[in-house]
DNA sequence: CGGCTTTTTGATGTCCGTCAATCAGTGTGG
DNA sequence: CCACACTGATTGACGGACATCAAAAAGCCG
């Protein structure tokens, strides 16, 4: 087995984790069950004001949530990757204020959010929906971390290390190159800056030898000096390692 | 019976009021049978690497979960007031990387998170607890979009709108006027932005006569030219109107 | 009154945004 | 096959919003 990725990377409770287990199967089983979507790039895959939006399991392609202001001002708020939930909060809400669009094509399942909240009668179920809300928050204390307080170098290589991390968590790469289905303006949007100075710290960092960022395609030059650079950050946290999220195919 | 603040506040789902009501008074119940802490001004009610936190339901006071790097920058992530619970994560987490941190005196009530998951076996409090969550994400997504979008003027109007409507919700204030007990630096930390741009940000909203904020005391003195100055974010997400916390005192 | 924290203000600098133009990649239809 | 359009990437010149540095003033507390 992989040893754990980060000495101080946050554990689940171990009086939990035996729950933990059995909900993750029986939550991942029956999103398998339900019949396959697809959406393409930028399609959306819920928006707001559109009733009771469901709750999704992504199994291929990176979506995004966002928040839009009128005047076109966008932030993107957290970034899903293949084996992420989505939709969570539609469990007690009618009504949000997000969007969730497709980065690329994204191949997902739905469920209703009250057929959720019939399988929450099982407590192991609604343990690992606690859980996997608590790790979207994890993400977004991180994310939040860095637009308010890292500058933008350092806010690239935190944002690149950290897809890096969670694709390799999941076992969907293997070595610190991978596909990023976003444009920069989106990598803007997300971190804070503008599509302008998110291309100037790209070219910096692939003039340090630190990460290459072309096409989609991002490929990490050197990432224990891209760790240095924001070595006081605190580790991402993510499932510990008896819950990697394994069943993506289906 | 007040009206709706706003005209689409994220409501919850019809389907689950029922439940979420149940799961609201047992939850309250069992804080209040715990014992009441209190911690001055700047303390620590919990800390990372302090084994496994609490969930607390503050009674009095304000909290601040942080994060913070080793070269003396900090973010303020969320902010607590009465009648908010804090330390859900650790319902999952053995050790995050947060800390909780009393902004001025508080009073809370704690748990420890063994004796909540026995309590989600009720379906109620499982779902309550998962309302609660939806509920700090909705306020993490947007200090994440005004972080994100916002300019100092328009995040710090925002900053003091969100309070005031919190504050007016629980029905712990009745008039444009409040109790905030943040240092600008605080203030500075949870908006990105610095102390002393912070202080000069609040004195042009002074000489603007649209609010006035000195020594821990805010009057908005006109609330619709504050909310008129961010009119492009979306309305605050909090509880529906049957589920207002009314059980503060005890 | 000291000694502390917090606020306030000025002078100066810089990181990043804005504007604008060019270039590259992709798709489309004539 | 190549104009044409369109989106996204790239780069330069310039400006501004915000940060930094520094110091004084104002509260606060024993």
């Amino acid at each position: 087995m992989a040893t754990t990725l980060n000495p101080n990377v946050p554990t689940f409770s171990p009086a939990a984790v035996e729950d933990l287990l059995t909900g993750n199967r029986i939550l991942r089983r029956a999103f398998l069950e339900q019949p396959s979507h697809s959406v393409g790039r930028q399609g959306a895959i819920y928006a707001s004001g559109g009733g009771e939006g469901p709750v999704i399991l992504i199994q291929r392609g990176v979506a995004f949530r966002s928040c839009s202001l009128p005047d076109g001002r966008r932030a993107i708020i957290d970034l899903l990757l293949p084996g992420d939930f989505g939709g969570l909060d539609h469990l007690v809400s009618g009504s949000g204020n997000e969007e969730l669009t497709a980065a690329n094509t994204v191949a997902y399942r739905a469920m209703r959010p009250a057929a959720l909240r019939e399988m929450m009668v099982n407590p192991a179920v609604a343990l690992r929906l606690t859980a996997l809300m608590a790790e979207t928050r994890w993400r977004m204390d991180r994310n939040m971390t860095a637009v308010i307080r890292l500058d933008a170098r350092e806010r690239v290589a935190l944002f690149l290390l950290d897809i890096y991390d969670r694709l390799r968590r999941r076992e969907l790469i293997a070595r610190p190159t991978y596909n990023l289905p976003l444009t920069q303006e989106q990598i803007a949007d997300h971190l804070g800056m503008t599509m302008v100075h998110v291309n100037r710290t790209l070219r910096r960092l692939r003039e340090d030898r630190l990460a290459m960022v072309a096409q989609q395609v991002v490929i990490l030059t050197d990432v224990d000096r891209l760790r240095a650079l924001v070595s006081g950050m605190p580790a991402l946290a993510d499932l510990a390692e008896p819950l990697r999220d394994m069943v993506l195919a289906g």
